[in-house]
RNA sequence: GGGCGUUUAGCUCAGCUGGUUUAGAGCAUCUGCCCUACAAGCAGAGGGUCGGCGGUUCGAAUCCGUCAACGCCCACCA
């Protein structure tokens, strides 16, 4: 065996030999079933840091529950992804030289197929680098035939519940992709903008005018009113005036309503109902029209002002015509100017939102969309949460979805888009040529799983990706043609009533609405039940510096790369290590480097105890004594890592492996019963020795599962096909407290002669004399290679160096090599302290009320730590004195 | 503007219902070692008045109040 742990030969035989024998293949059976379904990732997308953390947690938790013997089910799959994907797809095109809206739909989406063929299942094929133990025959993508299937069938349902609904409201509009979007594909950022102040004249009182304040003065075109706060006493004199809209000419009435701040910028609030949501609802409530003045991709279309009798225009429309709005912004700005209708500009900060997706303004715009009614759903979902009958880790979170849920407006699904599942709406033709879409009777639309006979158009629109995303934990187990309507009532389906519920969800709490919420309203809805009983929110990858990982700041590492060079193994403990339940992850290569290290500590261990020549004798009593503590050390570890595994904090379990096998094995066990050279070892000590390790790689093989597999396989004699992912992982009971805390001791005997080694530069290999008031472990005797005189009074006088365990006095005579002023000085530091420390009890046994009021059992607790520190300082008293007599 | 969270060694974090030797771990640092498993290693050492202030208590890193810094989420003040 090398010396140096080699992973890439033997990642790559593992996996395979797992492939190969379906080691991760589940189908339902006796045992307890435990089920994950993984986030899916986007079908075009590549594996960055974000995953890793992601899949890594999975991936240990479905290992962990397959050693626990339960029936382990990762479901893999892709997300279509809609609007990014097709973002992708029209980006290439463009490239190509194609425009989009110069392709029919089935043209477009061939396009889109292709490059999902080209594309997708790319991370797919990265997550078997890493490890990740799905069951890949049910790899699912959301837009295959039977998720689309459930997404469409869901979508008929909920209309026919009447829980969908078509309707003409103010959406976010995403000028770029030029669709609508939800409210949580909006997102705000703080912006240096200004506040143009905007001077409307007044037509009653030719000379006077009413100052507007805006961010936004290119929507005057559509300006349909000035409303005041009819409360507001510096604008009494408006009420019931018209005022011309600057520039634009139209004459447009005050109007009074309470929503107007009073004391905010002037009071005057214009009113542009077709491009603000609060400035529609005003609309609505006044019965203003709307003037819709921009198109569907943010550019001006002022043609209809044309047709309006706009007696005191002064811009040319034509000029304007066709305009970006952030350009007009601009031309507008320096018009009102030149005509004196600017009173001044001042400095503004305020929220803008963005498309998530394309990173575009957006535009608040009237559009025609569908809409799911979402109270319902609030309802059925909040309870389980806030009552844990779903329990979210870290439980700060539930006050997140609360008041999400509390607070919850209706969910606008529809998309104008053509990658995604096309919504199955249908119109017939001839009422809709009469009608136009717009007008178009809704009780004459026809929503049905195929298309209707006769001569209908179905809906252009296709569906949020969320809405096929909400039913993976569903869909991804309905097979054979089994329905997702029929789920709930008849349970025929054994995949679903054996996998469902799932069992842990892990995912970011950026989703926690997009998709952690909705999976439970549509578990609710279409199970009855819960789609998972826990979620696990992971903090966000971050660099060093606490910066987000991201592309343009070229600040994340390939991951691949990251394996290749430490190993996955390595990079998975390297994400563990620093990766505590909800906490954002500060991450740096280095950290692989430790689990890299890690690696190579297990297989050189491996080669120490596999290089071991064994023979059929007496264990002697050091090898008793190892074995038997080291029994109990493992069970003890083992019962803290149960626990914490119950708890989720998944970093510390590992950790607490880490230094069981670093620290106790490694350090100290293996000294203990390494035979001196060239000497053999008993087979008790030896076969012990092997099922201790053997242990121990179970305990290890979720976080790092090659080469606990490369080990396992090598430690005994294994059966073809055979695996350490369902060796069972149990224990023989250990409850020997006695025992570890004698070791404890007997590890303090040998650190503090190492110290007094290393303080006075003496080699290991020379014998010391240690004198000790009591008997003294064979295993003290041979990790600090001493041998032991007893004696009850140690002789102070000679030359040497004492410690102190307990109230155990030790002395190892040094004369050739004390220096007793450093010696005294030490002693005299200690002394310090521990009259410090014995002043600190004191002062609480002193204090009456302290001895009335605590528990006995920490008065006595205190009483004990008195006695002990007299005694230490008795000693060290004298230990000074017999040093400087 | 509301809400939530964080603040403990150079770094990342434990410290559960207040008392278990005047705070623990891993990493990093420093010192000495190539000793026949491992220098990706071994042995040893140093390092914190628990964000500030105030309070409750016999006793506070731990509970309460307040301030500060940072982070996240939500919200239609144009």
């Amino acid at each position: 065996m090398e010396a140096k742990y080699n992973p890439t030969d033997i990642e790559q035989k593992w996996y395979q030999y797992w492939l190969d024998n379906k080691h991760f293949h589940s189908e339902p059976d006796g045992r307890e079933p435990f089920t994950v379904v993984i986030p899916p990732p986007n079908v075009t997308g590549v594996l960055h840091m974000g995953h890793v953390l992601n899949e890594t947690i999975q991936d240990i938790l479905v290992r962990r529950a397959r050693l626990e013997g339960k029936n382990a089910c990762w479901v893999p799959g892709t997300d279509h992804a809609s609007i990014a994907t097709e973002a992708k797809v029209i980006k290439r095109l463009k490239e190509q030289g194609i425009n989009k809206s110069d392709l029919t739909r089935e043209q477009f989406l061939k396009h889109a197929w292709d490059w999902t063929d080209e594309h997708g299942g790319i991370i797919l094929k990265q997550l078997r680098k890493l490890g990740c133990s799905c069951d890949w025959d049910r790899t699912s993508f959301t837009m295959d035939e039977t998720r689309s299937q459930a997404v469409i069938s869901v979508f008929c349902d909920l209309y026919r519940k009447g829980l969908i609904y078509r309707g003409l409201r103010m959406v976010n509009w995403d000028p770029e992709r030029q669709t609508a979007l939800s409210d949580e594909e909006v997102i705000y950022h703080e912006e240096h903008s200004k506040f143009y102040y905007l001077k409307y004249n007044v037509v009653e009182e030719p000379g006077k005018y009413a100052v507007v304040a805006t961010t936004r003065p290119e929507t005057i075109f559509g300006d349909i009113a000035v409303c005041i706060n009819p409360k507001e006493e510096k604008n009494q004199w408006l009420k019931g005036k018209h005022v011309v809209v600057p520039g634009v000419g139209r004459v447009i009435p005050i109007i009074e309503d309470r929503y107007v701040e009073i004391g905010f910028g002037t009071g005057c609030l214009k009113v542009t109902p077709a491009h603000d949501v609060n400035d529609y609802a005003l609309g609505q409530k006044y019965n203003l029209k709307t003037i819709d003045i921009f198109t569907a991709d943010a550019h001006l279309n002022v043609e209809a002002l044309k047709e309006e009798n706009l007696e005191f225009l002064q811009f040319d429309l034509d000029k304007y015509q066709g305009m970006d709005r952030f350009e007009c912004r601009k031309v507008i700005v320096e018009e009102l100017q030149a005509l004196g209708l600017i009173e001044k500009i001042e400095d503004y900060d305020n929220k803008v939102g963005y498309s998530e997706r394309t990173n575009v303004p957006i535009e608040p715009r009237l559009s025609l969309q569908w809409f799911i009614r979402m109270q319902h759903f609030a309802d059925i979902a909040l309870g389980p949460v806030m009552n844990d009958d779903i329990v979210f880790y870290p439980a700060k979170y539930k006050n997140t979805y609360r008041a999400w849920l509390e607070n919850i407006k209706d969910w606008c699904i529809s998309r104008q888009l053509w990658w995604g599942h096309r919504i199955p709406a249908y119109y017939d033709a001839d009422i809709l040529a009469q009608t136009g879409l717009e007008n178009y009777p809704n009780d004459k639309i026809v929503v049905s799983e195929t298309k209707p006979e006769g001569n209908y158009v179905q809906d252009e629109g296709a569906l949020d990706t969320w809405f096929s995303s909400w039913l993976w934990p569903i869909s991804l187990f309905l097979k054979d043609g089994s329905k997702i309507l029929d789920a709930q009532c008849t349970m025929h389906n054994a995949q679903l009533s054996y996998y469902y519920p799932t069992a842990d969800l892990v995912t970011g709490p950026d989703i926690i609405f997009f998709w952690v919420a909705r999976m439970i309203m549509a578990g609710y809805e279409y199970m009855g039940q819960m789609p998972f009983k826990h979620v696990y929110f992971t903090g966000i990858v971050r660099d060093k510096l606490g910066r987000k990982m991201s592309k343009s700041l070229g600040n994340s590492p390939d991951p691949l790369d990251l394996i290749e060079r430490y190993g996955a193994d390595g990079v998975r403990m390297g994400m563990m290590l620093c990766a505590p339940a909800g906490n954002d992850i500060l991450f740096d290569d280095s950290l692989c480097e430790q689990g890299r290290n890690f690696n190579n500590k297990i297989w050189n261990c491996f080669r120490l105890v596999k290089g071991l020549e064994v023979v059929d004798k007496e264990q002697d009593a050091i090898c008793k004594q190892a074995t038997d503590w080291f029994g109990a050390m493992l069970s003890k570890t083992d019962e803290e890592v149960s626990k914490l595994f119950k708890q989720y904090r998944l970093s510390e379990a590992l950790m607490a492996i880490y230094k069981l096998f670093w620290d106790e094995f490694s350090s100290w066990y293996l000294e203990m019963i390494k035979p001196a050279y060239g000497q053999p070892i008993d087979k008790t000590t030896y076969d012990l020795t092997l099922q201790y390790f053997e242990y121990m790689l179970k305990l290890l093989h979720p976080f790092m599962p090659f080469i606990t597999e490369e080990l396992w396989q090598n430690i005994a004699e294994r059966k073809e096909g055979e695996t350490i992912m369902y060796s069972s992982l149990t224990l023989p009971p250990y409850s020997s407290t006695p025992l570890l805390l004698a070791m404890e001791e007997t590890k303090s005997i040998v650190v503090n002669i190492r110290a007094i080694r290393a303080a006075k530069n003496i080699s290991p290999k020379e014998e010391l004399t240690l004198m000790a008031p009591k008997e003294v472990s064979d295993v003290a005797v041979k990790l600090a290679n001493v041998t032991i005189s007893l004696t009850q009074d140690a002789k102070h006088s000679s030359a040497g160096s004492s410690f102190i365990i307990g109230t155990d006095e030790y002395f190892v005579p040094l004369d050739q090599f004390i220096n007793k002023d450093e010696e005294i000085k030490k002693l005299e530091a200690d002394l310090a302290h521990q009259e410090g420390f014995l002043r600190g009890v004191m002062a609480k046994l002193n204090n009456e009320r302290f001895v009335a009021n605590a528990k006995p059992e920490v008065v006595e607790m205190e009483r004990k730590k008195q006695h002990d520190a007299e005694a230490r300082i008795t000693t060290i008293r004298q230990l000074i004195e017999a040093l400087k007599g």
